[in-house]
DNA sequence: TGAATACATGAATGAATGTTCATATATTTG
DNA sequence: CAAATATATGAACATTCATTCATGTATTCA
């Protein structure tokens, strides 16, 4: 049985590399590494994308475990639950150069 | 400019992610990470995954620049092309437990 | 209290992915 | 050459993902 706990492993995986597999996604990683936390309109405005599209993006990576927010009056604060997710764009970029 | 440049980045990068992000398709990069070369067949019963299946999953994976292949008699071996991409592996282990 | 701002939600739709099945191709072997 | 083996391919369909649009909710401020 541990050929099917591998596997599990590995949907496990799948699973949130899917939740950012995506352009837009990978932005809102790269930025909130860089900024700490960032309101939706801030992000809106750097991602020159579209209010409900980034609300949907934001909200279902923050459903599968990749953000945290924080509402502070009017905004919603963003920000990586865990910032050691930025080195896989690290790592991606190093494979597709190499 | 520079900004758009980041999307295109990202955007690249994304590509690559969605070609890796499936259970299989990890699970084929894992094998391949550990044993340099396998045949389908050998990847079949490892992955206990459909012959057609498999084999569609494989074909993309090379389309995308991720595996590899090199045909033997009737036999077809399959490589990562970039060793590296195992990283992505560990990565998303650390983060997913941290 | 009501208008404005910031964000979320839900339904609808189209596009991309995953899966199956039937069949095709290449190679080896009798 | 015919049968067997290993793998690929293509069509069809279901499932998931991305996008848009209209509308809802929470908060602030005049």
């Amino acid at each position: 049985m541990d050929q099917n706990n591998e596997i599990k492993q590995m949907e496990e995986a799948a699973y949130t590399l899917k939740a950012i597999s995506n352009g837009t996604r990978l932005c809102v990683i790269s930025l909130l590494s860089e900024e700490e936390e960032m309101n939706v309109s801030q992000l809106g405005e750097k991602l020159n994308c579209e209010q409900s599209l980034l609300s949907h993006h934001l909200t279902d990576m923050r459903a599968k475990g990749i953000l945290n927010c924080r509402r502070d009056g009017k905004n919603c604060f963003y920000s990586l639950k865990n910032k050691q997710i930025v080195q896989i764009l690290d790592c991606i970029r190093s494979c597709n150069c190499a």
